[in-house]
DNA sequence: GCTGTATGTTGGCAACGATAACATTATACC
DNA sequence: GGTATAATGTTATCGTTGCCAACATACAGC
């Protein structure tokens, strides 16, 4: 299947994907050359470009695969206990971002993913098409925080503000870890008890629902 | 002043740190071309490597210079009144990072500019070398979040943990904000709830390392 | 087998980063 | 003022990269 026959490599689109998952990392995004990739991938330097169309449009499958990798990594995070999700979506989330924060930096730049609008199918004739990764794993997230905000206060419907002060509190999280920006007078801070934390932020609108999670 | 005056141009550095940001927000960090600033200028292609050794190296220059400009917005908005300083420095950071979002990012991107470590001369003989203004803009705010904290709850030396979660928070806001990443409509963050909430994380752990830089 | 399409190759161009060698201006020092 | 020296800018050049055009090869349906 993955070995080259010869003129033809077989599937070089997922194998350029898969190396430039490492690349990514190890060169970084302005460093990413896709004449390496093809390279490496033994193959001439112009192939890439048959099957993308140019470096963004590589960039952007590149994202895609990592908004992939995020939904699985947060499905295969959501744990027995109902209220543990949040702390648990959290880690999981903080850790993928940890483990590859170049990719999840890509991820979250502007006009690198677009975030599909749902199921509307944009061209007329095309199908409805399925949501893709990005719209997936945001969704799910947010469906996750949703969930727990309407457990704690007892709303079938939480407010938009909650989900969204908790998706910038860990979004936020994420960043000044991956980008090393605690440079500050005080050490490190304790990640894992601010992950653990955020939760809290969803009983803003009820204030004397003691919020002692645990 | 900053006219040419035939061979010298006379502050290219300045000039080319201008057109430079001007140019990450029409460009992108990766847009960003020496050789064109060097032509906007007036200036030859090899000019700029008089003063800074490499692409890297004026962009770390460029962060800088944002960092200096974040510190100006910071301290002009200071309000009167002291309880009010949250939500106006919050207010002020978002703003400046909506303005001048690839050079936001940039300033935040790792590597790019260290944050240098306080005032202990590295060089035993040197002078000890005031801080840049990273550090300078950074310690601003975190001074100002730990002065809030300590008076809402009134202790005199919050935690660190307070302050990191509410950069991580304010950080957080303002990267789904640059990056477009919000699928739900939000309107204004709700600063009072920032302000309100964040101290009270304080209370877990020692707060022996203090903010106060000086 | 023949033909059309998908896929990969070769050659080449322009833009860019970076360096070396050279030219010109400013500045310090007498 | 005159000169040595450093600072600053220019020209020429190389290597890498993105990207395109023209060509070559493999595969699939008939």
């Amino acid at each position: 299947m993955s070995g080259k026959k010869g003129y033809h490599h077989g599937n070089l689109p997922e194998t350029l994907l898969g190396l430039g998952l490492e690349a990514i990392e190890s060169e970084g995004r302005e460093g990413l050359s896709l004449r390496a990739l093809a390279e490496r991938a033994g193959v001439s330097k112009a192939a890439p470009y048959r099957h993308f169309a140019d470096r963004d449009d590589f960039l952007s499958a590149l994202a895609n695969e990592g908004y992939r990798l995020l939904y699985e990594a947060l499905r295969a995070a959501v744990p027995p206990r109902e209220s543990e999700i949040l702390p648990s979506l959290g880690r999981a989330y903080l850790a993928f971002a940890l483990s590859r924060p170049s990719l999840y930096r890509l991820m979250t730049a502007p006009g690198v993913c677009v975030v599909d609008q749902g199921s509307a199918a944009s061209v007329p004739g095309a199908p409805p098409s399925e949501p893709g990764w990005p719209r997936r794993a945001l969704l799910f997230l947010a469906e996750c925080l949703a969930r727990d905000a309407a457990r704690q206060v007892g709303e079938p419907v939480p407010s938009a503000d909650s989900a969204a002060a908790a998706w910038a509190y860990i979004h936020g999280l994420v960043m000044l870890r991956i980008d090393e920006l605690f440079p500050l007078d005080y050490g490190e801070p304790d990640w894992e008890f601010l992950a653990g934390t955020f939760p809290r932020l969803q009983s803003r609108r009820d204030p004397d629902s003691g919020l002692t999670g645990s």
